[in-house]
DNA sequence: TGCGCTCTTTGCGCCACCTCAAACAACAGA
DNA sequence: TCTGTTGTTTGAGGTGGCGCAAAGAGCGCA
């Protein structure tokens, strides 16, 4: 498969102080696969036989409250490496990862993990570094959930889409993917309702431009500047 | 010294598979110190030169944003290590640890990391589980922070610090270290406030007795009947 | 081209929780 | 024992954002 030759992978920064040989290594080791948009890659709580790296598309990682309540924990990006329960001694996924377009992703087998590790440690380091990435990130929004108002926060999670997922067009930045009002109020804590609210008003303020399952920022200094906006003081 | 002689240690989980060869190992490359109360044993964005095993002793985890508001990560019990940042290939602290009380803990420099993880592999892994099981508990506290009340929110803390940190007493359960209104307020993201009129409220209710820094959950069940109460539906 | 579905927008009323304020209680140190 | 400090309680009032409702608007599909 062409695609699997290394030079689609060896430019990622995982991968980039890696001899040919381990990446060979690496590669022979896992498939690769198409997943078609809304397929869920894995299921919360569903057995971790697997674990991944996001070649191309947008993966949106979602959990599951047992009242059927959801959040959405993170959008993953391509060269990310995603369900990497393996790496946490975790015997399940803790979320649902679903594609939030098409797909495609390496997968290897978890069994194939002791070996890879072992072999090209590198490998290994860049997973718990991406781990601790994570656990970073999630007390930040931990902490911004304490701190901030709502609109801060949806604010603050523009930005953060924009900067990892945007897309240079002629009015602004766009997020890469669809993403419903909905979504980005799964991912800040609040209703679907208050979202479409503030980015009218945005809208009004020529700070975002919107559309169906679509968000343009145009004016990202502005924005920040509601991002960062302190009530009292 | 007495307490490296790994009879103390020895009953860990964490270190119950090893061999009184590999324990040894551990043990002598790390140092046994003590933290009186409120010291910093190491401060956010410091240089993470060190990772620690509580002994004995309660640990608060500690995150300041840029405008000096705080937030509680966690509380740390004997057992359990802390401050693990070069797991995660991290080099400096994410947050600060502050002895809740007089502590007893084992340090151990970074340096000896490679050294430890490749002799002894359980002693790796049980820190991988660890900071999953960090990841996955900061991910529950996103969601309920998403879809709870204070009520809920402040309930669930509660029953969290009494199985974890609980002593028990003839009145019921009681958190084993001084903890203010203000500490719950931060493990929740609401106010010393609200936090006191709930205690109040459940206090006339017969659920916990409160005190100076003192609080004791005399009836777990209806607690726990608050805790998971659904408004609606 | 029209129908139905999903997504979005907007108005209105309300209440959970925050803010501000002040008094009270427990403890530590002189 | 007194006094300052730190933690707790409680009241009163205001509001941010939620719940509910209903009307658009874009898109896929027949």
């Amino acid at each position: 498969m062409p695609e699997l030759d290394g030079s689609l992978i060896a430019g990622l920064p995982l991968f980039s102080a890696m001899s040919k040989k381990e990446l060979d290594f690496l590669l022979c080791r896992a498939r690769s696969a198409r997943y078609p948009k809304d397929l869920a890659i894995f299921e919360q709580d569903g057995n971790a036989d697997a674990f991944f790296l996001l070649l191309d598309g947008h993966i949106r990682v979602v959990r599951l409250n047992e009242d059927g309540e959801q959040v959405i924990a993170r959008y993953i990006n391509p060269g990310e490496l995603f369900g990497i329960a393996v790496a946490m001694g975790r015997a399940t996924y803790p979320a649902s990862a679903i594609a939030a377009v098409d797909c495609v992703a390496l997968a290897w087998p978890n069994e194939a993990w002791p070996d890879l590790t072992a072999r090209v440690p590198q490998f290994a380091s860049g997973a718990y570094r991406t781990i601790g990435e994570r656990l970073q990130e999630t007390q930040d929004q931990v902490m911004q959930m304490s701190t901030e108002q709502v609109e801060q926060r949806v604010a603050h999670t523009l930005l953060r889409l924009v900067q990892q997922s945007g897309r240079k067009t002629a009015e602004g930045i766009e997020i890469d993917f669809p993403i419903t009002r909905q979504d980005i109020a799964e991912m800040t804590g609040t209703t679907l309702h208050t979202v479409s609210r503030l980015l009218s008003a945005w809208e009004d303020m020529g700070l975002v431009r919107g559309g169906r399952q679509r968000v343009i920022v145009t004016d990202a200094h502005n924005l920040m500047l509601i991002a960062e906006h302190r009530r009292k003081r």
